[in-house]
DNA sequence: CCCCGGCAACTAAGATGATTAGGCTAATAC
DNA sequence: GTATTAGCCTAATCATCTTAGTTGCCGGGG
């Protein structure tokens, strides 16, 4: 029985799992009970369970960057900010495996990755700051939404005030800090293309 | 032969091998070869695997209050919140597999939990915001600190910048906006304390 | 001083998961 | 139609977690 698998269907599969049980629910058993397989027949497909877990770090990157680039094009400043923020949010909380994947180690240098920064520096150039300050400022913004919902996922919410209302005056902050920062220029309109080829 | 361990004693000997070898390092099986000792002597001292990970878990957070509590005493405004900052990441960086406990849920309401929490509320009180103002404020600042640091435990950070000095311009962001904040009370110096009680 | 109860550690054994080796057969190439 | 590839299988090994039942050290009461 042909069950006509690739590897890409193995590793949807797997994030599928993975936003279902959480990470730790994809085994390579329970992948290959999802798709009417015996777990030995995956290993024509994916390297292992090492390779497994890579391959979904990349899926998440590749599709977090989908996600983002709709927002950031044709957006300015906080307008962009808070677009590209909250689709990552709605994207990690609608798929938290895939958001948790986010942390494993990608298999080699993520073309994904560095398009994911790109985004990020976009986002950053609306703040018209020298390039090397707006790559401070994208590892903070990324910081900063990235624990956001890593702890909002993992329940370190608890007092009754709402984690979306947080989100946006966490928002407001990030954008009131940019706008105030000492080597904002007043007009940088053609900044030169970040050459970034990695993550920020 | 007795070997005189205690859950604590256990517990403790998991910390330093997550810090060593990472948090996946941490099995019964090397845990028990760590306390000389096999495998089944553990379970008169912790549940389970499941049951040593909460417990890893309320470890490190009881630790990280530890760290916490002399960098916040004694400061206020940007000066508490950038102690507290670099002691995080200074602890975070030389015990990052307790710093990665810190995703795991631990048992049940945790008291270590309460106490960040306060800390962090201590320090947003020196900007002078309204109780549920602070609480946003303290949500989004430890988000702000948990993320940088993953990522940049997590290999996250490719480009040349240094983090250290990404994580110097995070905090300035985050002091200016906090400073720039709309609801900023001119003065507020014996604000009530807070009602916390589980995490932000 | 000696006995004894409890607890800490053991051995034995079963379950689940990862992985490798080797065989069988369905699709494809010619 | 045959040869070849490749996808899937069974069988078997190893590591890990866990439970059950056993042994023996250690401290307190006689």
């Amino acid at each position: 029985m042909r069950a006509g698998l690739t590897t890409n269907t193995v590793v949807q599969a797997a994030a599928a799992i993975a936003d279902r049980d959480g990470l730790g629910g994809v085994t390579m058993s329970s992948l290959a009970a999802a798709l009417g397989v015996k777990p030995p027949s995956l290993y024509a497909h994916v390297g292992g369970a090492g390779d497994l877990r890579a391959r979904l770090a990349s899926l998440a990157e590749a599709e977090l960057a989908e996600a983002l680039a709709p927002a950031v094009a044709g957006r300015a400043g906080g307008e962009a900010l808070r677009a590209a923020a909250r689709v990552y949010r709605s994207w990690a909380l609608t798929h938290p495996g895939r958001n948790a994947a986010l942390q494993l180690v990608p298999t080699a240098d993520e073309p994904s990755s560095a398009r994911v920064t790109e985004l990020l520096l976009a986002v950053m150039r609306g703040y018209a700051l020298p390039d090397s300050e707006a790559i401070h400022a994208a590892r903070a913004f990324r910081a900063a939404i990235y624990g956001f919902v890593l702890l909002e996922a993992g329940g370190g919410f608890r007092l009754p005030q709402r984690a979306e209302d947080s989100y946006e005056r966490l928002l407001d902050l990030l954008d009131r800090g940019l706008h105030h920062h000492p080597q904002a220029q007043p007009q940088k309109l053609i900044s030169s293309r970040a050459t970034a080829t990695g993550s920020s």
